[in-house]
DNA sequence: ACGAGCTGATCGCCTCAGTC
DNA sequence: GACTGAGGCGATCAGCTCGT
């Protein structure tokens, strides 16, 4: 359940995106996602998908945000959402790309578009010791508009050799660039030693 | 010592377009 | 029409380096 305590208005939202959209969706993925934590168990990365799936789902059902109806080509598959009205190609000012991570501050991805991202950091508690029948709990919430130069390219040496992870383009500095950025961070999980934890005796 | 950054290794699915 | 390769998409994890 998103603590409204918990929630930052002071941090810059996309055209279109509230902080009650927002707060909705937390709910609504740590609802959704529960019925999916075997998923997770079996391959995290599926996982993550899945977390983002269901935000951007929530997002286009609560905010004047929507899913982009591609008709376009492939290659222009970005982003997972963009503002109502903003027509086929929209300015990279409406566009909102979710992304679902565990990890604290990392972000990335296949393309180096500028826009904004919304990116839901989640851990998985088993045990649901934060909240009863929450065994995925949204910790932290960070919204960014990103530019073109933000993304360094991670290259890959995947080829007929095998081996290697297909290439990636990563934000530089993302802590940094993060800092002032989370919209929602609950008070009773804390980062220590790069994994999100829940805080004792709280 | 530890947090954060960087890089390589590995996993999965979908869709388009050209070919058999 | 079925099949296949290329190119999109979504990620995690581990080990190392570097700065405070």
């Amino acid at each position: 359940m998103a603590r409204r305590d918990d929630f930052d208005r002071s941090v810059p939202l996309p055209p279109g995106l509230t902080v009650m959209a927002i707060e909705k969706a937390v709910d609504y993925v740590e609802r959704e996602a529960a019925e999916f934590v075997e998923v997770y168990l079996e391959q995290a990365n599926v996982f993550s998908a899945l977390v983002g799936i269901f935000a951007a789902r929530a997002l286009d059902a609560n905010s004047v945000c929507e899913k982009h109806r591609h008709t376009d080509l492939a290659q222009t598959r970005f982003p997972d959402l963009k503002r109502r009205g903003s027509g086929n190609n929209p300015p990279p000012e409406h566009c909102l790309e979710c992304k679902a991570s565990k990890r604290p501050w990392a972000v990335q991805s296949h393309y180096d578009h500028p826009g904004w991202y919304i990116i839901w950091r989640y851990l998985v508690d088993p045990t649901c010791s934060l909240e009863p029948g929450r065994p995925v709990i949204i910790w932290r919430v960070d919204v960014a508009f990103f530019e073109r130069s933000d993304w360094k390219y991670e290259g890959s040496r995947a080829g007929a050799g095998g081996g290697g992870r297909t290439h990636t383009f990563g934000i530089s500095n993302p802590a940094a660039k993060l800092r002032g950025k989370a919209v929602y961070a609950r008070s009773d999980v804390a980062v220590v030693r790069s994994k999100a934890v829940p805080r004792n005796g709280v």
